[in-house]
DNA sequence: GACGGTTTTGAATTGGAATTAAAAATCAAA
DNA sequence: TTTGATTTTTAATTCCAATTCAAAACCGTC
Protein backbone atom coordinates (compact mmCIF):
# COMPACT_ATOMS: atom_id res chain seq x y z
CA UNK A 1 0.00 0.00 0.00
CA UNK A 2 2.38 2.24 -0.64
CA UNK A 3 6.41 2.22 -1.73
CA UNK A 4 7.21 3.50 -5.34
CA UNK A 5 3.72 3.77 -6.08
CA UNK A 6 2.95 7.73 -6.23
CA UNK A 7 -0.18 7.11 -8.01
CA UNK A 8 -1.85 5.13 -5.05
CA UNK A 9 -1.73 7.82 -3.16
CA UNK A 10 -4.27 10.64 -4.29
CA UNK A 11 -3.33 11.91 -0.58
CA UNK A 12 -2.04 15.52 0.11
CA UNK A 13 1.63 13.64 0.84
CA UNK A 14 2.00 14.02 -2.56
CA UNK A 15 3.32 17.12 -1.75
CA UNK A 16 5.72 15.44 0.46
CA UNK A 17 7.58 13.19 -1.97
CA UNK A 18 8.23 15.66 -4.37
CA UNK A 19 9.66 17.53 -1.39
CA UNK A 20 12.04 15.29 -1.29
CA UNK A 21 12.70 14.61 -4.77
CA UNK A 22 13.63 18.20 -5.30
CA UNK A 23 16.26 18.03 -2.06
CA UNK A 24 17.97 15.22 -3.74
CA UNK A 25 17.72 16.95 -6.99
CA UNK A 26 19.39 19.61 -5.49
CA UNK A 27 21.91 17.70 -3.30
CA UNK A 28 22.43 15.91 -6.56
CA UNK A 29 23.82 18.89 -8.69
CA UNK A 30 25.74 19.89 -5.82
CA UNK A 31 27.35 16.64 -4.47
CA UNK A 32 27.12 14.16 -7.30
CA UNK A 33 26.06 10.70 -7.14
CA UNK A 34 28.58 9.72 -4.60
CA UNK A 35 28.86 12.20 -2.46
CA UNK A 36 25.04 12.61 -1.99
CA UNK A 37 23.89 11.67 1.49
CA UNK A 38 20.16 10.44 2.94
CA UNK A 39 20.61 12.55 5.09
CA UNK A 40 21.58 15.83 3.47
CA UNK A 41 18.83 14.61 1.28
CA UNK A 42 16.14 14.71 4.11
CA UNK A 43 17.40 17.64 6.23
CA UNK A 44 16.62 19.81 3.02
CA UNK A 45 13.29 17.83 2.73
CA UNK A 46 12.65 18.38 6.58
CA UNK A 47 12.37 15.15 7.13
CA UNK A 48 14.10 12.52 8.99
CA UNK A 49 16.38 9.78 6.71
CA UNK A 50 14.47 7.13 7.72
CA UNK A 51 11.27 8.63 6.31
CA UNK A 52 12.15 8.74 3.02
CA UNK A 53 11.82 5.07 2.87
CA UNK A 54 8.34 5.58 3.27
CA UNK A 55 8.40 7.30 -0.37
CA UNK A 56 11.37 5.45 -1.84
CA UNK A 57 12.26 1.94 -2.31
CA UNK A 58 16.22 2.82 -2.18
CA UNK A 59 18.73 5.59 -2.47
CA UNK A 60 19.36 4.33 -5.66
CA UNK A 61 15.25 4.11 -6.94
CA UNK A 62 15.27 8.03 -5.42
CA UNK A 63 18.04 9.09 -7.24
CA UNK A 64 16.84 7.10 -10.46
CA UNK A 65 13.55 8.72 -10.68
CA UNK A 66 14.95 12.06 -10.21
CA UNK A 67 17.02 11.28 -13.20
CA UNK A 68 14.39 10.64 -15.45
CA UNK A 69 12.52 13.74 -14.33
CA UNK A 70 15.49 15.33 -15.23
CA UNK A 71 16.33 14.11 -18.93
CA UNK A 72 12.27 14.56 -19.44
CA UNK A 73 11.92 18.51 -18.72
CA UNK A 74 15.86 19.34 -20.42
CA UNK A 75 13.95 17.56 -23.45
CA UNK A 76 10.66 19.25 -22.82
CA UNK A 77 12.65 22.97 -22.61
CA UNK A 78 14.62 22.42 -25.83
CA UNK A 79 12.12 20.98 -27.72
CA UNK A 80 9.33 23.53 -26.62
CA UNK A 81 12.13 26.81 -27.66
CA UNK A 82 12.87 25.12 -30.41
CA UNK A 83 8.81 24.18 -31.85
CA UNK A 84 7.93 27.90 -30.47
CA UNK A 85 9.84 29.07 -33.53
CA UNK A 86 7.19 27.93 -35.35
CA UNK A 87 7.44 24.96 -38.42
CA UNK A 88 9.57 26.88 -41.26
CA UNK A 89 11.80 28.42 -39.05
CA UNK A 90 15.46 28.16 -40.59
CA UNK A 91 17.44 24.86 -39.13
CA UNK A 92 20.01 27.41 -38.21
CA UNK A 93 17.94 29.18 -35.96
CA UNK A 94 16.34 26.09 -34.69
CA UNK A 95 19.87 24.80 -33.71
CA UNK A 96 20.66 28.00 -32.14
CA UNK A 97 17.39 28.06 -29.90
CA UNK A 98 18.20 24.27 -28.55
CA UNK A 99 21.49 25.72 -27.53
CA UNK A 100 20.13 28.58 -25.77
CA UNK A 101 17.76 26.77 -23.68
CA UNK A 102 19.99 24.03 -22.77
CA UNK A 103 22.48 25.81 -21.48
CA UNK A 104 19.98 28.26 -19.80
CA UNK A 105 17.53 25.13 -18.37
CA UNK A 106 21.03 23.84 -16.44
CA UNK A 107 22.75 26.91 -15.73
CA UNK A 108 19.99 28.84 -14.23
CA UNK A 109 16.57 27.23 -13.60
CA UNK A 110 16.84 23.07 -13.09
CA UNK A 111 18.74 21.04 -10.11
CA UNK A 112 16.86 18.04 -12.10
CA UNK A 113 18.41 18.76 -15.43
CA UNK A 114 21.55 19.69 -13.78
CA UNK A 115 21.74 16.92 -11.80
CA UNK A 116 21.62 14.71 -14.54
CA UNK A 117 24.15 15.47 -16.49
CA UNK A 118 26.18 15.33 -13.28
CA UNK A 119 25.12 12.05 -12.21
CA UNK A 120 24.98 10.20 -15.46
CA UNK A 121 29.39 9.93 -15.40
CA UNK A 122 29.13 8.33 -11.89
CA UNK A 123 26.21 6.09 -11.53
CA UNK A 124 26.41 2.68 -11.15
CA UNK A 125 26.81 0.97 -14.58
CA UNK A 126 22.79 -0.82 -15.11
CA UNK A 127 21.58 2.32 -13.73
CA UNK A 128 23.41 4.68 -16.38
CA UNK A 129 22.56 1.65 -19.01
CA UNK A 130 18.95 2.22 -18.33
CA UNK A 131 19.24 6.18 -18.11
CA UNK A 132 21.05 6.33 -21.76
CA UNK A 133 18.01 4.52 -22.95
CA UNK A 134 16.34 7.48 -21.84
CA UNK A 135 18.24 9.86 -23.31
CA UNK A 136 17.85 8.26 -26.99
CA UNK A 137 15.22 10.47 -27.70
CA UNK A 138 17.16 13.72 -26.89
CA UNK A 139 19.82 12.52 -28.59
CA UNK A 140 18.39 11.68 -31.63
CA UNK A 141 16.58 15.41 -31.66
CA UNK A 142 20.21 17.17 -31.39
CA UNK A 143 21.27 14.82 -34.27
CA UNK A 144 17.65 15.69 -36.67
CA UNK A 145 18.78 19.47 -36.02
CA UNK A 146 22.37 19.67 -36.70
CA UNK A 147 21.46 17.06 -39.74
CA UNK A 148 19.07 19.48 -40.95
CA UNK A 149 21.14 22.49 -40.77
CA UNK A 150 23.73 20.19 -43.23
CA UNK A 151 20.41 18.81 -45.39
CA UNK A 152 19.71 22.73 -45.48
CA UNK A 153 23.25 24.06 -46.19
CA UNK A 154 23.79 26.22 -43.75
CA UNK A 155 25.92 23.26 -41.69
CA UNK A 156 29.14 22.25 -42.69
CA UNK A 157 28.63 18.66 -44.52
CA UNK A 158 32.72 18.00 -44.22
CA UNK A 159 32.13 17.21 -40.76
CA UNK A 160 30.94 14.11 -38.86
CA UNK A 161 27.53 14.95 -37.42
CA UNK A 162 27.96 12.96 -34.28
CA UNK A 163 31.18 14.07 -33.37
CA UNK A 164 29.44 17.79 -33.89
CA UNK A 165 26.66 16.85 -31.61
CA UNK A 166 28.86 15.52 -28.95
CA UNK A 167 31.32 18.00 -28.56
CA UNK A 168 28.48 20.55 -28.71
CA UNK A 169 26.81 18.63 -25.92
CA UNK A 170 30.00 18.81 -24.19
CA UNK A 171 30.64 22.29 -24.47
CA UNK A 172 27.20 22.93 -22.86
CA UNK A 173 27.36 19.89 -20.48
CA UNK A 174 30.88 20.75 -18.59
CA UNK A 175 29.15 24.27 -18.15
CA UNK A 176 27.33 22.98 -15.02
CA UNK A 177 30.65 22.23 -13.58
CA UNK A 178 32.42 25.64 -14.02
CA UNK A 179 29.41 27.85 -13.73
CA UNK A 180 28.85 30.47 -10.77
CA UNK A 181 26.65 33.34 -10.14
CA UNK A 182 28.46 35.79 -11.25
CA UNK A 183 29.82 38.75 -13.37
CA UNK A 184 28.49 36.67 -16.25
CA UNK A 185 24.76 35.22 -16.26
CA UNK A 186 23.17 32.22 -18.20
CA UNK A 187 22.20 34.42 -21.49
CA UNK A 188 25.01 35.98 -21.89
CA UNK A 189 27.34 32.29 -21.58
CA UNK A 190 24.56 31.20 -24.03
CA UNK A 191 25.03 33.70 -26.77
CA UNK A 192 28.50 33.01 -26.08
CA UNK A 193 28.53 29.35 -26.63
CA UNK A 194 26.19 30.26 -29.66
CA UNK A 195 28.82 32.30 -31.45
CA UNK A 196 31.50 30.08 -30.66
CA UNK A 197 29.70 27.09 -31.93
CA UNK A 198 28.14 28.47 -34.92
CA UNK A 199 30.38 30.72 -36.05
CA UNK A 200 33.80 29.86 -34.40
CA UNK A 201 36.31 31.97 -32.62
CA UNK A 202 38.84 32.55 -35.64
CA UNK A 203 38.28 36.73 -37.05
CA UNK A 204 36.78 36.14 -40.92
CA UNK A 205 39.15 36.64 -43.67
CA UNK B 1 60.82 5.34 8.63
CA UNK B 2 58.59 5.50 5.31
CA UNK B 3 54.57 7.34 4.45
CA UNK B 4 54.44 9.85 1.85
CA UNK B 5 58.08 9.95 1.80
CA UNK B 6 59.17 8.33 -1.72
CA UNK B 7 62.47 9.67 -2.12
CA UNK B 8 63.42 8.07 1.44
CA UNK B 9 63.70 4.82 -0.68
CA UNK B 10 66.02 4.55 -3.18
CA UNK B 11 65.28 0.86 -3.09
CA UNK B 12 63.78 -0.95 -5.98
CA UNK B 13 60.44 -0.22 -4.41
CA UNK B 14 59.85 3.01 -5.96
CA UNK B 15 58.77 0.47 -8.85
CA UNK B 16 56.03 -0.78 -6.85
CA UNK B 17 54.97 2.26 -5.74
CA UNK B 18 54.49 3.78 -9.14
CA UNK B 19 52.47 0.54 -9.98
CA UNK B 20 50.37 1.57 -7.72
CA UNK B 21 49.33 5.14 -8.73
CA UNK B 22 49.09 3.63 -12.50
CA UNK B 23 46.50 0.86 -11.30
CA UNK B 24 44.88 3.84 -8.96
CA UNK B 25 45.13 6.32 -12.25
CA UNK B 26 43.16 3.86 -14.53
CA UNK B 27 40.49 2.77 -12.13
CA UNK B 28 39.72 6.72 -11.73
CA UNK B 29 39.61 7.38 -15.23
CA UNK B 30 37.23 4.45 -15.34
CA UNK B 31 34.93 5.30 -12.39
CA UNK B 32 35.47 8.72 -10.69
CA UNK B 33 36.62 9.79 -7.54
CA UNK B 34 34.10 8.06 -5.28
CA UNK B 35 33.66 4.64 -7.78
CA UNK B 36 37.11 3.77 -7.18
CA UNK B 37 37.21 1.17 -4.21
CA UNK B 38 40.92 0.43 -2.90
CA UNK B 39 40.13 -3.25 -3.72
CA UNK B 40 39.99 -2.30 -6.90
CA UNK B 41 43.10 -0.82 -7.56
CA UNK B 42 44.85 -2.58 -5.21
CA UNK B 43 44.48 -5.90 -7.58
CA UNK B 44 45.25 -3.85 -10.74
CA UNK B 45 48.57 -3.19 -9.11
CA UNK B 46 49.03 -7.17 -8.14
CA UNK B 47 48.90 -6.61 -3.92
CA UNK B 48 46.52 -6.72 -1.27
CA UNK B 49 44.49 -3.24 0.02
CA UNK B 50 46.58 -3.48 2.85
CA UNK B 51 49.84 -3.05 1.18
CA UNK B 52 48.90 0.24 -0.06
CA UNK B 53 48.92 1.97 2.99
CA UNK B 54 52.90 1.05 3.37
CA UNK B 55 53.14 3.44 0.52
CA UNK B 56 50.47 6.05 1.27
CA UNK B 57 49.02 7.91 3.99
CA UNK B 58 45.37 7.13 2.98
CA UNK B 59 43.16 6.61 -0.09
CA UNK B 60 42.50 10.79 -0.52
CA UNK B 61 46.79 11.17 -0.20
CA UNK B 62 47.24 8.61 -3.24
CA UNK B 63 43.90 10.22 -5.37
CA UNK B 64 45.47 13.53 -4.89
CA UNK B 65 49.01 12.39 -5.78
CA UNK B 66 47.13 10.75 -8.72
CA UNK B 67 45.64 14.35 -9.63
CA UNK B 68 48.84 16.27 -9.29
CA UNK B 69 50.32 14.22 -11.33
CA UNK B 70 47.63 14.32 -13.81
CA UNK B 71 47.74 17.92 -13.86
CA UNK B 72 51.21 18.21 -14.51
CA UNK B 73 50.85 15.66 -17.36
CA UNK B 74 48.43 17.36 -18.99
CA UNK B 75 50.16 20.86 -18.72
CA UNK B 76 53.51 19.38 -20.02
CA UNK B 77 52.12 17.62 -22.85
CA UNK B 78 49.93 20.86 -24.34
CA UNK B 79 53.20 22.91 -23.68
CA UNK B 80 55.57 20.99 -25.21
CA UNK B 81 53.11 20.90 -28.58
CA UNK B 82 52.98 24.31 -28.51
CA UNK B 83 56.02 25.26 -28.27
CA UNK B 84 57.79 22.81 -30.82
CA UNK B 85 56.08 24.75 -33.21
CA UNK B 86 58.73 27.91 -32.35
CA UNK B 87 58.59 31.09 -30.87
CA UNK B 88 57.36 32.94 -33.93
CA UNK B 89 54.38 30.80 -35.03
CA UNK B 90 51.26 32.40 -35.13
CA UNK B 91 48.80 32.62 -32.30
CA UNK B 92 45.79 30.83 -33.88
CA UNK B 93 48.69 27.94 -34.65
CA UNK B 94 49.66 27.60 -31.35
CA UNK B 95 45.76 27.52 -29.93
CA UNK B 96 44.97 24.39 -32.37
CA UNK B 97 47.75 22.60 -31.38
CA UNK B 98 47.29 23.39 -28.16
CA UNK B 99 43.48 21.98 -28.57
CA UNK B 100 44.84 18.84 -30.47
CA UNK B 101 47.41 17.80 -27.79
CA UNK B 102 44.64 18.74 -24.76
CA UNK B 103 42.45 16.23 -26.63
CA UNK B 104 44.51 13.78 -27.85
CA UNK B 105 46.38 13.19 -24.54
CA UNK B 106 43.16 13.01 -22.33
CA UNK B 107 41.47 10.21 -25.28
CA UNK B 108 44.39 8.36 -26.34
CA UNK B 109 46.91 8.30 -23.87
CA UNK B 110 47.32 9.00 -20.31
CA UNK B 111 44.69 7.75 -17.13
CA UNK B 112 46.33 10.42 -14.72
CA UNK B 113 45.56 13.20 -17.33
CA UNK B 114 42.19 12.06 -17.85
CA UNK B 115 41.32 10.39 -14.10
CA UNK B 116 41.97 14.12 -12.89
CA UNK B 117 39.56 15.43 -15.02
CA UNK B 118 36.85 13.59 -14.31
CA UNK B 119 37.53 13.76 -10.01
CA UNK B 120 38.01 17.28 -9.97
CA UNK B 121 34.30 17.42 -9.99
CA UNK B 122 33.64 14.64 -7.39
CA UNK B 123 36.37 15.35 -5.04
CA UNK B 124 35.92 16.73 -1.88
CA UNK B 125 35.48 20.53 -1.09
CA UNK B 126 39.21 20.88 0.42
CA UNK B 127 40.96 18.76 -1.76
CA UNK B 128 38.97 20.50 -4.92
CA UNK B 129 40.14 23.52 -3.72
CA UNK B 130 44.31 23.01 -3.77
CA UNK B 131 43.50 21.33 -7.01
CA UNK B 132 42.00 24.04 -8.53
CA UNK B 133 45.33 26.24 -7.14
CA UNK B 134 47.15 23.57 -9.18
CA UNK B 135 45.77 24.34 -12.26
CA UNK B 136 45.53 27.47 -11.73
CA UNK B 137 49.15 28.20 -14.08
CA UNK B 138 47.39 26.02 -16.47
CA UNK B 139 44.38 27.83 -16.83
CA UNK B 140 46.38 30.67 -17.48
CA UNK B 141 48.54 29.35 -20.04
CA UNK B 142 45.24 28.60 -21.96
CA UNK B 143 44.05 32.06 -21.13
CA UNK B 144 47.12 33.80 -22.59
CA UNK B 145 46.42 31.38 -26.06
CA UNK B 146 43.22 32.64 -26.42
CA UNK B 147 44.61 36.41 -25.84
CA UNK B 148 47.21 36.51 -27.88
CA UNK B 149 45.13 35.20 -30.78
CA UNK B 150 42.32 38.39 -30.12
CA UNK B 151 45.45 40.87 -29.26
CA UNK B 152 46.93 39.84 -33.04
CA UNK B 153 43.94 40.56 -34.60
CA UNK B 154 43.04 36.52 -34.96
CA UNK B 155 40.60 35.94 -32.57
CA UNK B 156 37.42 37.79 -31.84
CA UNK B 157 37.26 40.44 -29.69
CA UNK B 158 33.80 40.92 -29.03
CA UNK B 159 33.41 37.52 -27.23
CA UNK B 160 34.59 37.25 -23.10
CA UNK B 161 37.51 35.46 -23.12
CA UNK B 162 37.10 33.53 -19.98
CA UNK B 163 33.87 32.34 -21.35
CA UNK B 164 35.79 31.17 -24.63
CA UNK B 165 38.06 29.32 -22.64
CA UNK B 166 35.61 27.79 -20.27
CA UNK B 167 33.29 26.81 -22.65
CA UNK B 168 36.47 25.62 -25.21
CA UNK B 169 37.76 23.50 -22.34
CA UNK B 170 33.88 21.97 -21.60
CA UNK B 171 34.22 21.03 -24.52
CA UNK B 172 37.51 19.11 -24.53
CA UNK B 173 36.74 17.74 -21.40
CA UNK B 174 33.32 16.46 -21.84
CA UNK B 175 35.18 14.33 -24.26
CA UNK B 176 36.15 12.10 -21.83
CA UNK B 177 32.82 11.24 -20.34
CA UNK B 178 31.49 10.06 -24.00
CA UNK B 179 34.59 9.09 -25.85
CA UNK B 180 35.36 5.00 -26.45
CA UNK B 181 37.21 3.20 -28.50
CA UNK B 182 35.66 2.79 -31.82
CA UNK B 183 35.10 4.56 -35.71
CA UNK B 184 36.11 7.50 -34.59
CA UNK B 185 40.02 8.03 -33.06
CA UNK B 186 41.56 10.56 -31.00
CA UNK B 187 43.21 12.50 -34.33
CA UNK B 188 39.95 13.08 -35.81
CA UNK B 189 37.80 14.37 -33.23
CA UNK B 190 40.70 16.94 -32.36
CA UNK B 191 40.63 17.63 -35.71
CA UNK B 192 36.98 18.33 -35.83
CA UNK B 193 36.69 20.47 -32.51
CA UNK B 194 39.62 22.69 -33.90
CA UNK B 195 37.28 23.01 -37.40
CA UNK B 196 34.71 23.52 -35.12
CA UNK B 197 35.66 26.08 -32.48
CA UNK B 198 37.80 27.55 -34.74
CA UNK B 199 35.85 28.09 -37.65
CA UNK B 200 32.19 27.58 -36.59
CA UNK B 201 29.63 24.87 -37.83
CA UNK B 202 27.82 27.29 -39.84
CA UNK B 203 29.02 27.51 -43.59
CA UNK B 204 30.45 30.51 -44.72
CA UNK B 205 28.68 33.00 -46.41
C1' DG C 1 73.11 -18.95 7.13
C1' DA C 2 72.19 -15.12 10.33
C1' DC C 3 70.96 -10.36 10.71
C1' DG C 4 68.59 -5.77 10.08
C1' DG C 5 65.92 -3.33 7.27
C1' DT C 6 62.13 -3.60 3.86
C1' DT C 7 57.90 -5.35 2.12
C1' DT C 8 53.81 -8.23 2.31
C1' DT C 9 50.21 -10.63 4.53
C1' DG C 10 45.97 -11.90 7.24
C1' DA C 11 43.12 -10.95 10.59
C1' DA C 12 40.83 -7.63 13.16
C1' DT C 13 38.77 -3.04 13.85
C1' DT C 14 36.47 1.02 12.74
C1' DG C 15 33.27 4.20 10.94
C1' DG C 16 29.88 5.92 8.21
C1' DA C 17 25.95 5.62 5.67
C1' DA C 18 21.96 2.87 4.08
C1' DT C 19 18.37 0.28 5.53
C1' DT C 20 14.78 -2.12 8.54
C1' DA C 21 11.27 -2.73 11.96
C1' DA C 22 8.21 -1.63 15.22
C1' DA C 23 6.29 1.84 18.02
C1' DA C 24 4.32 6.44 18.22
C1' DA C 25 1.99 10.33 16.39
C1' DT C 26 -1.00 12.53 13.22
C1' DC C 27 -5.02 13.09 10.66
C1' DA C 28 -9.48 12.65 8.17
C1' DA C 29 -13.69 11.20 8.47
C1' DA C 30 -17.81 8.87 10.68
C1' DT D 1 -14.49 10.98 20.23
C1' DT D 2 -13.38 6.88 18.24
C1' DT D 3 -11.33 4.51 14.54
C1' DG D 4 -8.49 3.13 10.82
C1' DA D 5 -5.32 4.62 7.64
C1' DT D 6 -1.39 7.44 6.83
C1' DT D 7 2.85 9.42 8.18
C1' DT D 8 6.75 10.16 11.29
C1' DT D 9 9.93 8.82 14.73
C1' DT D 10 13.26 6.14 17.36
C1' DA D 11 16.30 2.79 17.87
C1' DA D 12 18.49 -0.87 16.12
C1' DT D 13 20.79 -3.43 12.44
C1' DT D 14 23.37 -4.36 8.41
C1' DC D 15 26.65 -3.65 5.16
C1' DC D 16 30.71 -2.29 3.03
C1' DA D 17 34.86 -0.22 2.38
C1' DA D 18 38.80 2.10 4.63
C1' DT D 19 42.08 1.52 7.93
C1' DT D 20 45.16 -0.51 11.67
C1' DC D 21 48.26 -3.72 13.56
C1' DA D 22 51.16 -7.29 14.59
C1' DA D 23 53.03 -11.16 12.66
C1' DA D 24 55.27 -13.22 8.78
C1' DA D 25 58.06 -13.30 4.60
C1' DC D 26 61.49 -11.42 1.88
C1' DC D 27 66.14 -9.69 0.55
C1' DG D 28 70.55 -8.14 0.20
C1' DT D 29 74.80 -8.33 2.79
C1' DC D 30 78.29 -9.78 5.87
Amino acid sequence: MSLAAPAAHPRKSERTRTRVMDSAARVLRQRGYAGARLTEIAEGAGLLPANIYYYFESKDALIEEVMEVGVARGFEAVRARVEALGPDAPPADRLKAAIAAHLEMNLAQDDYASATIRCLGQAPDDMRERQLANERAFGRYWRDLILDCQRQGTGREDLHPSAVRMLLLGMLNWAVEWYREGDLGPEEIAQTAISIFMDGFAVRA
